[in-house]
DNA sequence: ACAAACAACATAACATGTTAATTAATGTCT
DNA sequence: AGACATTAATTAACATGTTATGTTGTTTGT
């Protein structure tokens, strides 16, 4: 006999978090090898990626780009510049700031390692479809925005 | 003038681990301070409610349930039995199974943040509409689903 | 029964996520 | 100018993510 205390809490698959969690974890299989036989975790291939397109930011841009707390940069960014594979100076109009560019090395890096993620992407793209793929682009965008767009 | 080299790469918003990042981040926002004010990180909640589903799970179980890597899993444990929110015991049959189980304090405080955390989904539910998020754990179950059916 | 292979869980070591506290430079206000 | 708040970045401290390794119990093959 079915009483209310009965009903059925909504189950882990309808968790969102979870939803996203696993199929980003699908996605990051595909991409994680390649990297990481280079040395690099996906956080610094991010950075580099960032600083690739738009050869100077300083590291409260890089953050938001790249979705990293600053914390987390501070760290990866110490990493990369020992590595030499990225540069920093403070800028001179503020001294606050560090202006970070990408090294020959870095930019070396990213010439090898690019085309590699670009081909596996193209063939996420061609398995899952690209008309899906550019509908989750969509509902996710939409996703945010809808979430970020309250105070509740 | 154009060359080859000047097409643009495939720019960051078009990345897949990146939009889905983002997505989980804005969900996480509206989920996670109820957990903090109890304690809880969002892991450790995930743990909670696989226990109160299952009543008893081994390690590896809340493993999969959970997407949690044993090492983290371990820990998160070994936590939350200190805490006296979970039981463990080794299983008469295997004596290298952990048995996990929840314990009435685990149970009090799941009752306290369940309908919290039901209403900020339901909130969710309504903002994005019910069609579009069904739609999103599709894409989402059927883009895990095309990734892992292959080596490549 | 016994050695080797295997499975479940734990630990080690390091990178990242996360919040709080610190440091140093800049801006503001009187 | 000098006190105060702001801002950019770092550091601290702890939890988690991740790979490798260790430990113990179980299974398999002979």
């Amino acid at each position: 006999m079915t009483q209310l205390s009965d009903i059925p809490m909504r189950h882990f698959d309808r968790s969102l978090p979870m939803a996203l969690l696993r199929a980003r974890e699908a996605v990051m299989k595909k991409f994680s090898p390649a990297l990481k036989e280079h040395g690099l975790s996906p956080q610094q291939w991010r950075v580099i990626r960032a600083l690739v397109e738009e050869d100077v930011l300083d590291a409260t841009e890089i953050s938001e780009r790249c979705a990293l707390l600053m914390p987390s940069l501070s760290r990866i960014l110490q990493n990369l510049q020992k590595r030499g594979l990225v540069d920093r100076k403070t800028a001179s109009d503020d001294q606050r700031r560090a202006l970070v560019t990408i090294t020959p090395a870095g930019r070396k890096l990213f010439r090898t390692l690019s085309p590699i993620n670009e081909a596996r992407y193209a063939h996420i793209t061609e398995k899952f479809g690209y008309g899906k793929l550019e509908l989750l682009y969509e509902l996710l965008d939409e996703l945010v925005q809808k979430i970020d767009e309250e105070s509740t």
